[in-house]
RNA sequence: GGGGGCGUAGUUCAGCUGGUUAGAACGCCUGCCUGUCACGCAGGAGGUCGACGGUUCGAGUCCGUUCGUCCCCGCCA
């Protein structure tokens, strides 16, 4: 009775067996009715469940003709008597399967026109109507479902940092735009005219800050805003992140509190799923390089193995035009050996050569390993030697299909590890849809090469930390130099980015250096953190997983709209209240705006 | 910024090489039905085929443009 209020006196999920002969008042929404003539069942549901509700014309006939009229997803409130229902009648598929609840009266609070679509998991509807009537898409089960689930998650992950000594701080929202990263939403000045505010992208700078102010464990369930094109794992606008940073740490504290974390959390909010450990019982580490060269990404999918092998030596004098071009100057062939292609029609061979065209192969080559030996469009311009090098070298089957990318390293890395998730996904490699399979990535490079700028950039973060400090950036090849930059992974989803920060201005300065800021540069920028640095910073390093991409792993979502309420589309509009929207002409008159609208 | 898919009844979709009056299912409306639970049965209403332009004797269908939406690349330190 937790939930009785002065319109009900239990929930739509409460009733059971021991309720019978209650006299109780029920609200909610009519799911559904069924009019088999002198009886109407309607199935009434609100937030907790649902409930059988039956009028019967016998009994009383006034209210049976009422309720003759409802409508589905009418508001409506009726009082009667829990019955049991007979064996035969009982509904073993709900809850409350067991009773009935006989009205003796019903109002009708509102009785609603023919909905948009239609209440159920099971209709499918497209996005723009379901965007534009998201309280009514709201109100489905798996829908409501997710957002129960997302509540958990937040309540859980405060429990656990909270437990584990981490204090929530809010930092500004209103926050000054800064150089490096993503576009950002910016809000005009009323008092200051022609400067801007921006949202934060992330609060980085403000974390770092407190860990300089002596707050030992910082946490924030913080939203961040980037004017970045959507995809389906990305929410366009905003998006939440489970922000951490602690001081006095090094890279193994922070990978350990996180493993904490998500072995405590997963199996309160979704206990069918399963985290793959090592057997230190902690996540697998993988170097970003290998990562790079054996999976073809930075985000790797380990629930499968299927490695891309380099095969670069064996062709360093091939007679083969298309590997030896490579090979010559400098770029690398790779591999990736495909088992049971001997059921694998020419189709199949064609359709992945097609797909790694698509994305930006020049082909896919491939053999198929028979019992009379290598053979493949590709095998007669390949010697004898190489042929054998392959077999031993790959640890080759009779049965097994080999398909080649060659190419610049990166490149071909990422067309191979595109196929190797394609053919994962048509070979349904993944056996168990509730394993987590997480993974640090570790070792990120500092620096990239800018092709278009022709300069040295920052590769994750401009704030971590060396590896080698200033040593190695006085001496290396910039783009050789490794930062304490990690990632956790989970499923081949990028859920968490994170480092152990610069903490030393002097290693600050020398950094930023290399990406071509001068010293004022730096000063004028980050001015702020080179302060704070200046009078006593604590190594510090922190993470930010993603909550909206931590829900879609526990629900099972493959977009990550289904776990937002609210979510924007594909360009960043919200289709139900339609923002972005106009102004008055004179609100941009107080913020000193005129627009002026590019055609 | 670029590439691709989709757009036909309230909803989800079918509609072949262009050819009478554009179909189905669900939903909606009317009627019947006292144990349904996605009730059932009978009948009915409902369409600017996203929009504009072109080809054609004739366009839902072919071509062009455009709009919307989703997915991908770029982008997202």
């Amino acid at each position: 009775m937790a939930f009785a209020t002065e319109y009900r006196t239990h929930t739509c999920g409460d009733l059971k067996a021991k309720d019978v002969g209650k006299t109780v008042k029920l609200a909610g929404w009519v799911q559904n009715m069924r009019d088999i003539g002198g009886l109407i069942f309607v199935a009434l549901r609100d937030h907790y469940g649902v409930t059988q509700i039956i009028f019967d014309a016998a009994l009383n006939n006034e209210v049976f003709k009422l309720a003759e009229s409802l409508k589905p997803e009418s508001v409506i409130f009726i009082e009667g008597e829990v019955i049991s229902r007979i064996q035969g009648n009982i509904n073993k598929e709900m809850k409350t399967g067991e009773i009935e609840v006989q009205a003796t009266n019903l109002e009708i609070d509102y009785l609603v026109p023919e909905l948009p679509f239609t209440i159920t998991d099971e209709v499918s509807c497209s996005e723009e109507i379901r965007l534009k009537y998201r309280f009514l898409d709201l109100r489905r089960e798996k829908l409501h479902k997710n957002i129960i689930l997302r509540s958990k998650v937040m309540s859980e992950v405060r429990r656990h940092m909270i437990a584990a000594g981490f204090n929530e701080i809010h930092t500004p929202i209103l926050t000054v735009s800064s150089p490096e990263g993503a576009r950002d939403y910016l809000v005009p000045s009323r008092l200051h005219p022609g400067k801007f505010y921006a949202l934060p992208q992330a609060p980085q700078q403000y974390k770092q800050l407190l860990m300089c102010s002596g707050f030992d464990k910082y946490f924030q369930i913080a939203p961040c805003f980037r004017d970045e094109a959507a995809r389906a794992g990305r929410s366009p606008g905003e998006f939440y992140q489970i922000d951490i940073e602690m001081a006095y740490v090094g890279q193994e504290d922070v990978f350990k509190a996180m493993e904490a974390l998500f072995k405590d959390i997963t199996p309160k909010v979704a206990s069918k799923k399963k985290i793959s450990l090592t057997k230190d019982g902690c996540f697998p580490r993988i170097e970003y390089w290998d990562a790079l060269n054996e999976y073809g990404v930075d985000k790797p999918d380990i629930r499968y193995e299927l490695k891309i092998k380099d095969v670069t030596e064996i062709f360093m004098d091939s007679e083969f035009k298309v590997f030896a071009s490579n090979t010559k100057k400098g770029h690398c062939v790779k591999a990736l050996v495909v088992e049971g292609c001997e059921h694998e029609a020419r189709s199949f061979f064609d359709k992945m050569d097609a797909y790694a065209k698509e994305q930006g192969a020049k082909g896919l080559a491939y053999l198929n390993y028979k019992e009379d030996g290598l053979k493949g469009p590709i095998a007669k311009f390949l010697k004898e030697t190489e042929l054998e090098d392959l077999k031993t070298r790959l640890g080759l089957k009779i049965g097994d299909g080999v398909f080649f990318g060659a190419g610049k390293w990166l490149e071909t890395c990422k067309i191979m590890g595109a196929v190797r998730s394609k053919i994962a996904e048509l070979r349904d490699l993944v056996k168990d849809k509730d394993e987590l399979a997480f993974c640090w990535i570790v070792d990120f490079p500092l620096f990239e090469w800018n092709e278009e700028e022709g300069k040295v950039d920052f590769s994750h973060n401009p704030f971590s930390m060396p590896q080698g400090g200033l040593e190695e950036l006085k001496t290396k090849d910039p783009l050789d130099i490794k930062a304490y930059q990690y990632d956790l992974v989970c499923n081949g989803l990028e859920l968490s980015s994170g480092g152990i920060r610069n903490h030393n201005p002097k290693i600050m300065y020398k950094a930023f250096e290399i990406a071509g800021y001068s010293k004022n540069d730096v000063d004028e920028k980050f001015g702020h953190m080179i302060r704070a640095f200046k009078f006593g910073a604590p190594p510090h390093g922190g993470i930010a997983p993603g909550l909206d991409r931590l829900l879609m792993i526990y629900a099972d979502e493959p977009s990550i709209r289904e776990v937002i309420a609210f979510p924007m589309n594909q360009r960043a509009q919200e289709l139900m209240t339609n923002s972005p929207g106009d102004v008055a002409v004179q609100q941009l008159k107080e913020l000193h705006l005129k627009i002026e609208v590019n055609k």
